[in-house]
DNA sequence: CCATTACGAAACCTTTTCGTTTCATATTCG
DNA sequence: CGAATATGAAACGAAAAGGTTTCGTAATGG
């Protein structure tokens, strides 16, 4: 209920191209929008609504400096998406794949409703 | 040039909640259209381009048994999110930060352009 | 003080995205 | 064969995304 409350979705923030090359601007370098956008082929206006959705994801910090507001890139969201991806890799680099194979050939009642009738009646029209 | 580049980007095809409850769905076992979208609140042609849009960032593989078609995940193109992840990694878990920093505090000339003449003129109305 | 600079808010437009319903086609089975 | 099932394609609509230009306001500095 605080404030910091993370509302934009940290995997909608960085599905965009151009918040993502504004993160590898920000991540080591603190700098003001207008510089921002002088990286961009795109208005000052739209890279400042990039920051804020990106802002609002707690991608990057905000920080007024007399009269320019500086940002710079926040990592620490980026948990949630490598706590994702673990998720995942399981499946990639080994082990439980050779047992997810098994069970598919087993007959996979109890693991997910309702799909073994469809899954028994396997035909193969082709080999 | 083959027939299985990626024509959808990865980032974007799991910036959708619900495709990426499908991938959830999906990474164990292999399941037909009709199946999976018993598992959703939309109807089953929107789960199907949903479906379609996995399968062109190469997230799902699908395949024709009989008269369905089955979909099942393919992980490893999330190994392109793991070493995008890979590279801001550093500047959360350690080391980098603090040369970040130090640099920030620097004057940062020559590492980012056009940064400098503002950077310089620091004033900080408030403390 | 007043012109300039930095920036966000507002209004607006165009394209995408996400969803729907309807239709066509292939496969299965009595 | 013909009804039923599984699915994608098409046409469509509403809302969100990404962009622009214009305007208001706060801070700077001559």
């Amino acid at each position: 209920m605080a404030s910091s409350a993370p509302k934009y979705d940290v995997f909608q923030a960085i599905a965009d191209p151009t918040r993502r090359r504004l993160l590898q601007l920000l991540v080591e370098q603190e700098m003001p929008v207008t510089v921002i956008s002088g990286h961009f082929p795109i208005s000052r206006t739209a890279v400042s609504k990039h920051l804020r959705i990106l802002a609002e994801a707690g991608l990057v910090q905000e920080r007024k400096v007399g009269r320019e507001t500086r940002y710079r890139m926040q990592p620490e969201p980026l948990q949630e998406l490598k706590q994702w991806l673990a998720y995942y890799e399981q499946f990639w680099d080994n082990k439980l794949a050779a047992l997810a194979h098994y069970m598919e050939n087993q007959d996979a009642e109890g693991i997910v409703d309702r799909v073994p009738k469809i899954v028994k009646q396997e035909r193969e029209t082709k080999g």
